[in-house]
DNA sequence: TGACAATTAGGACGACTGTCCTAACTCTCG
DNA sequence: CGAGAGTTAGGACAGTCGTCCTAATTGTCA
């Protein structure tokens, strides 16, 4: 591991700023103040603020496609969609306040009718073909890519829900319910949905 | 019907801005040229944004008292229940182009830090007590606020992931699939969750 | 050491922000 | 008609925004 760059500096504290403040409420001047560098020095690195938000995602993506890959070597699809749903346990104190990373930008550039929306749904669509062969792997056909976006969207459903009523309670209790459900289609696969 | 104030259709207009293009993408110019106003008449009606937004968020508190009473018509505590999550259905297209209006503000102010957080969540208070309120009806105690507070979960789910992936085709399954939920909660109470 | 590229700091820029002020206008009522 | 309150338009304001420029600094290699 060598010391990270002044642009992966750059990339990691506007990351953590979009995610904690909103892209359009994060000015360069407090990605500046975060960094510690000064103000004119970023165009060096990034050509607009644009070019900042497109490579925040890039980093998500490549940061969701390594995560993916670790669950990989859970023995069973089962158990990596557990880790997918435990997420939310995990990243609960951040999420009761900042709510998903994922929804929220692409909620916040759809109003901001952003050109990169399109860009930070594919990391919904990253988790949504993995959880999609998760299920595959557990007998479902057809029913996979629909068993994938409902378990995306309950989780979504928490992580609103969770930021609206900072309510930890309701974490745990949605996360069981949501893993007694996988259980219903883990066990007996169904050819019907 | 008498014609509405300039106040209100200040109000109005800032209620529309602020769910299509968020609060603070939302500017003085923008409301002032949506109503066909000058910017400087705003101060006589509103003294800040916050201001504003104190006043769009009281609307929509109203708004939604009004159409939890209109639900009160229905013959069954189910079909209130099932008037709730068609909203999804009824309106589809807005949702997959700017989410829900109450989870999309309050995850907003929250990043922001903005004092009117908790008076937004108010908005999602009515309707889980409404909501706790029917289900109660139909027999159960205790679950009844964990029943609520997780369709109004559900319900934030779909919304956030119909916005991201623009797809009607998953609201109808969604709310298929909620319909049947609600079928096997309102048959057969249950005594424990 | 000297030359040259990469990196940095700091400030200028025009546009836009929320806020506030003032002068003019419209209406109502005596 | 004329007075006075309510309402309006338009611009001034200090600050911040994203962007861009230039000069100084640092690092690298011959």
């Amino acid at each position: 591991m060598s010391q990270p760059t002044t642009r992966e500096r750059i990339e990691e504290k506007a990351d953590e700023l979009f995610y904690e403040a909103g892209f359009g409420a994060t000015s360069f001047a407090d990605i500046a103040d975060a960094v510690g560098i000064s103000r004119g020095n970023f165009y060096h690195h990034f050509k607009s603020k644009d070019d900042i938000l497109d490579a925040v995602i890039s980093r998500r993506l490549a940061a969701t496609r390594r995560m993916l890959d670790e669950w990989e070597v859970d023995a069973t699809p089962k158990e990596r969609i557990l880790s997918f749903i435990r997420i939310l346990i995990t990243n609960r104190t951040k999420i009761m306040a900042f709510g998903c990373p994922v929804g929220t930008l692409t909620t916040e550039l759809a109003k901001l009718e952003h050109v990169a929306e399109d860009r930070a749904a594919e990391i919904f669509e990253l988790f949504r073909e993995w959880l999609a062969c998760q299920f595959r792997a557990l007998g479902h056909g057809d029913d996979a890519e629909p068993l994938a976006l409902h378990l995306l969207g309950r989780s979504q459903g928490v992580a609103v829900m969770a930021s609206a009523f900072k309510d930890e309670a309701f974490i745990s209790s949605e996360v069981a319910q949501i893993e007694v459900w996988l259980d219903q289609h883990s066990n007996q696969p169904q050819t019907k949905g």
